[in-house]
DNA sequence: ACATCACATCACCTCAACTTATAGCAATCA
DNA sequence: TGATTGCTATAAGTTGAGGTGATGTGATGT
């Protein structure tokens, strides 16, 4: 009906000041810029909104009726930026993120903790799930990123490298022996191996390693997640197969011990995927530029 | 913060229809003009609003929690527009009119009942003062028009003359005798008249009609109504001084009899006053036209 | 490989909205 | 009463924001 909405917020601050002049000395314009749009928005609604008077401008009984509405938009167009300025500065927003168990324990959460003291505005919503599936899930627009075991390879994807880790074969006390030298593949394999169980990217890593070396293992115990392996290998179950980046104080404390192989896994990455060309909340943004 | 409503006009109409080109059609523009008006309010506001995807566009999660304050400001500058038109329609809408009882009870009431058969939606408010205090009451803006008695003079009013009225002096039976004849003015005062209260305009006008033929009068009755007078009249309390073409119908039943003068009152005229140069609601505005 | 569909970009143009300047009007004051 | 002040209205002239049209790009489905 009316093609121009910048008439109503002429029309908002006229009615609110009672005066065109003040009206454009807020809106910092001249005062025929502000009598000439209200004059052209009497025009479209086929009525007059004010009063002309020697001091100013008062508002018709149309025009006042008129105003409450307009207020109440004009109200709500400024609720809106404001929460988006709030979203900007992080006092507000959502920041949807994919990783698994094991990423998200060992390596997202310190910094997730720090994140979360600095802006607690920020609702952080975590789904853990495979790499594959967190993929997915980004893919379909469930998550703002995904924290992942690299390679991937996917051409919608932005893939962040991150960090390193290295896997190793740790035991407790039982196997020390084990540590004094270097043990080749073949003799690794058997020990009784403590592993995570198939499905996961790590566990597919340490098979497909395996395979490449014509070695044939058959896991002892299979365990859900690195915590649990951690135990296991320490009471002496066996030998586990973990990310030693995150076990470093297990390490140290000498509760277990690394056994070095003569052929050691490779180093694997982890990435920070995205979403090609498609923007994420800002608190995402930030969150992911804090990340090594 | 945004310097530029229509942004958002465009920005509502992309977010509901999902699609800049759409928007683009059902705003009657090209799809640049979307194109770039959205990236002007992005920038505006720091942050990409819209996914861009090769099938359409979809808000991001900022640009939702935008949509829907925009979504409620656009609503209610629509109902807004609705509501003007309406009163326009006189579908809905206020007049406030003042005027004496006499005026509104013997002129008024019929126009008023018609107008609000017809108009239902229009609020009707009338304010019964004198026409001294009407005229007040108009010039501080608590009414949108005036009946009143003429002649008034003031220059701040718009004054439309509506109707001429004619005063005269009419009796019951018992004072039938007196309508046989043409009474002098001297002869009418010596019988007991019954008059309306001191402050009426009409009672103002007699007295001076009197006062200007050197003839004192001395009322045997004063009463607030012309019903009440017409009442005493006809029950023989003496002789009453009414508007003649309100009690048109005791007339012609016979229950009254006009006693005719050798100087009749000369007439008078019933005015429509407005406010010069200042703009009236829509459904008062209508009414006066509908008036003689 | 090709057609399609959506958004992005570019260059150009036009007119709506601005500005400056001035007039008109009513109220107020010396 | 004439000068002044503080509004709004009007006129004329200028300008750049917003619009158009043509084209580019990238994804998708046949």
């Amino acid at each position: 009906m009316v093609e121009n909405l910048e008439w109503y917020r002429m029309f908002y601050y006229a009615a609110q000041s009672g005066s065109l002049t003040k009206a454009a000395a807020e809106l910092n314009i001249t005062q025929p810029a502000v009598t000439y749009a209200i004059k052209r928005l009497e025009a479209s609604l086929g009525g007059q909104l004010f009063f002309r008077t020697p001091k100013g401008i008062r508002l018709t009984s149309e025009g006042e009726v008129l105003f409450r509405y307009v207020e109440q938009a004009y109200n709500f167009i400024g609720i809106g930026e404001r929460k988006i300025f709030e979203m900007h500065q992080l006092q507000d927003g959502e920041m949807k993120i994919g990783a698994g168990d094991t990423l998200c324990r060992h390596y997202l959460l310190p910094y997730l903790e720090e994140f979360h003291n600095t802006y607690p505005g920020v609702k952080i919503q975590v789904t853990n799930r495979t790499t594959p599936e967190t993929v997915d899930l980004l893919k379909r627009g469930g998550i703002d990123f995904g924290i992942v075991n690299l390679p991937i390879t996917e051409p919608s994807l932005d893939i962040r490298e991150s960090f390193a880790i290295e896997d190793g074969f740790v035991a407790g006390p039982k196997y020390r022996f084990l540590a004094e030298e270097t043990l080749p593949l073949k003799k690794l394999a058997e020990h009784p191996l403590l592993l995570l169980e198939k499905g996961s990217s790590t566990r597919t890593f340490i098979d497909r390693f395996f395979a490449k070396h014509q070695i044939e293992i058959r896991p002892e115990i299979e365990l859900g997640s690195v915590d649990l392996l951690v135990e296991f290998a320490r009471k002496g179950f066996g030998i586990a197969c973990v990310v030693k980046n995150f076990i470093a104080d297990d390490l140290a404390r000498g509760e277990l011990h690394e056994i070095k192989l003569a052929t050691p896994l490779p180093p694997r990455k982890i990435g920070i995927v995205t979403l090609k060309h498609v923007p994420i909340s800002h608190a995402a943004a930030r969150f992911i530029e804090r990340l090594p």
